[in-house]
DNA sequence: CATATAATGTTTAAGCTTGAAGGAAATTTC
DNA sequence: GAAATTTCCTTCAAGCTTAAACATTATATG
């Protein structure tokens, strides 16, 4: 019988794919409550959406501008996707689109005054409803979650 | 100054609502990317989509079936969503809606055999996708996270 | 240079999701 | 028992998401 052999304590011990599954089923729970809770205050607050804030987000690190497909290779979405959340980030006067000099196909994306004015204020609205929703966590509490949750992200960064 | 005062440690510790918002992105990046590979391979190898899987999976334990407004309590999503993933499970015939005797409004909600065929088989493939995804875990990580993902969910619940 | 190949974005079809509005049936209240 | 309320579900409009198909422009290859 090998070390690794399961059937060791079969029966008696939890098969390591049960405990991994029932893992990730928390691990969605906790994930889906609080993305939930952003979405809605996103909405009933400001009248805007998580994808919405995601965009904002990644240029307003970036001043300068993101192509399109620099913002759905940050944010791992389609290409098609950003285009319409871009789409209605301009309708509404938050994003514009300017040529690129030297390259006719792509175009840089950026915030307007306005956008940039919207996207604070969120910003620090959402910084609020996270560490509200996690206020019963300690400093300690967090960063032995961080330390595993580092661990896991390395693995599956591994596999991509 | 009260020893809850963030200003003792001013400039040196990252203040602890910074904390649990890089927490929360970690949590967040851990979950999607986890999420996506379910769906891709749903999408793939069964033609399948997560929410459908849910919805079956809900069924799957309740041979007796389930009302429209249990399965989206169940899930927490909304009754007019419910209807639209029992329909085209119906559609395709892996689930079928029966009358409720003594409530004319209400359904209930069942796995056919087909249906039943086709989640056992997908619901294996489920866990194994899992399993190999968190397969650098070891049972000590598992443990490990389930164990502060419960406290995290504790708190997280007494919120709703 | 001409042609083939790559890269950049948009459009489209299909499905998921929500909140709001609405219909039908059951229950409560008077 | 009639009227008001509540419950159960569906429909709808709007937005998000993807993959596939497409148009356009840029680059590489001969």
């Amino acid at each position: 019988m090998t070390p690794q052999s399961q059937s060791v304590d079969a029966g008696v011990t939890e098969p390591l794919s049960k405990m991994r599954l029932r893992l990730w089923l928390k691990l969605l729970k906790a994930s889906n409550q609080i993305e939930d809770q952003i979405r809605r205050r996103l909405r009933e607050e400001y009248q805007s959406t998580l994808p919405r804030f995601d965009v904002m987000s990644a240029l307003a690190r970036s001043p300068d501008g993101l192509k399109m497909s620099q913002i759905s290779g940050l944010l791992r979405v389609s290409n098609g996707n950003v285009t319409g959340i871009v789409d209605r980030l301009a309708e509404e006067g938050l994003a514009l689109r300017v040529a690129v000099p030297g390259d006719r196909r792509a175009s840089l994306v950026r915030l307007t005054p306005k956008g940039e004015t919207a996207f604070a204020e969120q910003a620090v609205a959402h910084e609020h409803w996270i560490s509200d929703r996690l206020d019963r966590l300690d400093a300690d509490d967090v960063e032995g979650m961080i330390r595993r949750l580092d661990y896991l992200n390395d693995t599956l960064e591994e596999k991509d």
